[in-house]
DNA sequence: GCGGTTCAATACTCATACAATTAAGCTAGA
DNA sequence: TCTAGCTTAATTGTATGAGTATTGAACCGC
């Protein structure tokens, strides 16, 4: 029998897109999971019910499967079934885990962690930065500037803007590393800005902080370039708390 | 026809343990594509025709690529096939990624961005450690230092001694995105230790510094900690350095 | 009690058929 | 000649059923 899928679908909400079933299915379940519908020890449902719950296939249900295992999410063994991981073992930066953490609101402890890393990481990188730029990297962030001079933080295309800036520094520490890690960074940036204008407006501009950083990258002064991006996160944590608890 | 699989399978070594086939095939390719035998913008051959060649059958293989393209390493598409995605876009810091990169030697950049990154991390999240370490913590470190000193750091439990002292740090950081990093270091920490054994042995004897570091963190002196950090992992790069180019 | 054996539950693998997607080529029309 | 739209074919995506391998747990002999 040929399942109809997307009709009464109950236990999953199943906002998909235009990405293939697996996909789907992986980013429904590992929102669940991130959320904390699924906890770590608990076990899934064995293939065949489960897959016929969630009205696909088992090929697709077992794709989905090999994805969140690949992201450290759950472990499969025969006999034992598939169970959720313990929270250490989460590849908590990856970028769709990321992603799917904050399609849920995120605890705030979660929050916290990750500012704490781009207050280790980002001051270090735009040391770097300060030390590597090249006249291309230099000219994005200009020109990243003057985008979010124009539409603000309001905007969409202003926080694209504002992510632009930040992981051009990334690309200019010249570290492969480091750049995985832009995603990451990109996923705080942007969700902690959304948060902070939940609250009636920005409580304060943050364009001058970042023409100072700018300015010190471009001069290639590693020193300036790391206090002012500390600056800058510190602010930024500072009114997203303020956001958090008003 | 089933497949006798395992006899002369040319293209791949296939070191493959106890996984199941899916995960076989998945570190084959992975271990390929990290080591530059299919290099970005390459596409591999179609599902049925390379399932064949690797003599499983197209499921295993596609639940393969499930894996690889759920780190990021390619993109499959129909009608366009499998590619594999710009270095960019690969998950550097996932586990396995790291595992696969030091399967074939890997590049002394690579080894430069690993090192760099540990300079950011390690010191300040040891200072976070140095403020946030519990009583179990402290005990880890100790008996991991004693283990450490028991067996050297040309044994293998000598070097899990080590990992574990630089893991329960990490942890004692009380920071899940700093967790999720432990993974990555950790791979540096083993791999420098072991190229730096291959030229006749320890260039200088790294328990000194290690005992420093605990000190601090027992004192509750986060400045300490991240200097001698910053000393330890100083060192340990510039041993490596010397390793590496003799 | 204890060690080995059997059993059954579960994921894993295979094979095949068919559907959906999409780049490229083709055709008709201006 | 150029372009918009259609057609086509190549490739991945999905579905289904049959059979295999693994492994925890119950069972049995000692």
């Amino acid at each position: 029998m040929r399942q109809d899928r997307g009709l009464e679908n109950i236990t999953l909400p199943l906002a998909s897109g235009s990405r293939r079933i697996h996909g789907s299915v992986a980013r429904d379940l590992g929102v669940a999971i991130l959320g904390g519908r699924y906890a770590p020890g608990d076990v899934l449902p064995g293939e065949i019910e489960f897959s016929e719950k969630l009205n696909v296939s088992r090929t697709a249900y077992r794709e989905a499967i090999r994805i969140l295992s690949a992201k450290g999410l759950v472990e499969s063994r025969p006999r034992t079934g598939t169970r959720v991981t313990q929270r250490s073992r989460w590849n908590l930066l990856d970028p769709d885990i990321l992603a799917w953490a904050f399609e849920s609101e995120p605890s705030e402890a979660f929050i916290r962690d990750l500012f704490e890393l781009r207050m280790i990481v980002e001051p270090a990188a735009a040391a770097l930065a300060a030390e590597r730029r090249s006249g291309l990297d230099i000219a994005r962030m200009g020109h990243a500037l003057e985008e979010m001079g124009r539409h603000g933080l309001a905007t969409e295309a202003g926080r694209a803007a504002d992510q632009a800036f930040h992981n051009t520094i990334l690309e200019a520490a010249r570290n492969g590393a480091l750049m995985a890690l832009s995603s990451s960074i990109a996923a705080a940036v942007t969700w902690t800005t959304i948060f902070k204008h939940r609250r009636q407006g920005l409580p304060r501009d943050p364009l001058p902080d970042h023409r100072a950083l700018y300015d010190a990258i471009v001069a290639g002064d590693p020193a300036a370039a790391r206090a002012t991006m500390t600056e800058l996160v510190r602010l930024a944590l500072a009114d997203t708390k303020m956001a958090l608890r008003p």
